[in-house]
RNA sequence: GGAGGGGUACUCAAGCGGUCAACGAGGGCAGACUGUAAAUCUGCUGGCUAUGCCUACGUAGGUUCGAAUCCUACCCCCUCCA
């Protein structure tokens, strides 16, 4: 018995609402491994932090004893989402869904157990529907109740086209629910529509209905809009240690917590201490160490977490170079090259005209001296590493 | 089918015959400062064989000394009426 309550305030833990707890409860009661689904697009294989939120909670459910439903949306990856705007969605070869599935995988696998996660695609029965199949889903949900969907709604309100097809993305997930029998299903924020879908379906197929976890969208680096990779504002979890902790290390003071709250596996307590130390005085800057550490070293191991950690702090907090600079010869045939087309071609600048710009600006440096001459060349001979900004390095060797 | 509105740089959005490589905002980048790749402030933000030249304002033509701005055709998006 108090196994189910610890059960529930685990799940609870993070999430922005649970449809309903009491039927949660009921059905961890059962005593039986419950099956949790949670979708994902196949469009998109490369996941970042802000899909972890969601992992998390995935793998929380495992170490209790449940089972996850890895689900693919590979059908209605094809309707495409109408949240949001719409972009013209190119239909993936079975080649590629396999190919995106397998790369989901091998980073989810960081999170998730294997032996607990069942991997499924939804063209599996969608696929087999047919459109008398689904035209008989659709028989089942009524108009009215889909513009009870706030972006629909007000697109429907502002004289904003809504496609017919549209429609069905709401009604094929929840049959998801239904061909796959969950017991939960869990989202972000922005899917509470269609997971209600699901419970209406279920019922209608008499099933009990599902019970639905919605978890909170995470900010990304810039701290107003949803972490995407469109967006550029997200960090992927198979980047390179120091990419990610300095990535993390950039978010303001401010958003921190929010990723503690959301990404950090610490105690409530410990975050709570860590706020206090805050106001007490703590430089923020430590304290966000302690969280990128953390994710690191999720994503890495500790050894990586340190090191990252320490490079960071030799080389923004000391301005010293970096260790691993890459290397590069410039061909010349003797004749040299000017300032701007060596940046350009070790790909330290996008093009002259933006090299010059950094040159100007005082952000080139060459073994470390600023310099100021545009029209400085480098002759034959010439070994050095050339800086822009505070990231970018080349060691470079003119022939 | 009819009527109207619109397509401008990474995004949003001004401009409506020359002074427009194009106001402004956001984003991005750089610099200063610092307690950090936080915050704040400043600058930059098409390309090039670089004090000049070339390419850009949906596409293709045209008018003009000169067009993002005017005309014609076409394509695309949106709204209203049927």
């Amino acid at each position: 018995m108090t196994d189910i309550k610890n059960a529930l305030e685990l799940i609870a833990r993070g999430t922005d609402e649970i449809t309903k707890p009491e039927e949660l409860e009921e059905r961890l009661e059962l005593g039986r491994p419950l099956r949790v689904k949670v979708g994902f697009d196949p469009t998109a294989p490369d996941l970042h932090i802000g899909h972890t939120v969601i992992i998390n909670k995935m793998r929380q459910f495992q170490d209790l004893g449940h089972k996850v439903i890895f689900l693919i949306g590979d059908f209605t990856g094809l309707i495409g989402d109408p949240t949001g705007k719409n972009v013209t969605r190119k239909a993936l070869t079975p080649e590629q869904v396999q190919e995106n599935a397998d790369t989901y995988a091998r980073q989810v696998y960081k999170i998730l157990d294997p032996d607990q996660t069942e991997v499924r695609f939804n063209s599996e029965w969608l696929g087999e529907l047919g459109s008398d199949g689904m035209v008989r889903l659709a028989a089942t949900y009524t108009v009215a109740r889909m513009l009870e969907r706030d972006d629909f709604e007000s697109r429907f309100k502002n004289n904003q086209p809504i496609a017919i097809h549209e429609f069905l993305y709401p009604l094929a997930q929840g049959y998801d629910s239904v061909m796959l029998e969950c017991d939960v299903e869990m989202g972000g924020t922005d899917q509470k529509f269609n997971l209600h879908v699901g419970r209406h379906l279920q019922q209608h197929h008499g099933q009990p209905p599902q019970v639905i976890i919605t978890l909170p969208l995470l900010e990304g680096l810039d701290g107003v809009q949803k972490m995407s990779k469109s967006l550029d504002n997200y960090v992927g979890i198979t980047e390179p240690p120091g990419e990610m902790f300095g990535k993390l290390m950039s978010i303001s003071d401010e958003l921190m917590w929010r990723y503690f709250d959301l990404l950090s596996f610490r105690s409530n307590q410990e975050i709570a201490d860590l706020k206090a130390d805050a106001v007490g005085g703590r430089n923020p800057r430590d304290i966000k160490f302690l969280l990128c550490e953390e994710l690191v070293e999720r994503f890495h191991g500790a050894d990586a977490a340190v090191a990252a950690r320490e490079e960071f702090i030799s080389r923004f907090q000391q301005g010293q170079m970096p260790e691993d600079i890459p290397g590069q010869t410039l061909q010349t045939g003797g004749e040299g090259i000017g300032i701007a087309a060596a940046l350009s071609q070790c790909g330290l600048t996008t093009s002259n005209s933006e090299a010059f710009r950094m040159i100007q600006q005082g952000g080139v440096k060459i073994d470390g001296e600023k310099i100021s001459d545009r029209s400085l060349r480098l002759e034959p001979g010439f070994t050095g590493i050339l800086q822009v900004g505070k990231r970018k390095f080349c060691n470079v060797s003119v022939v």
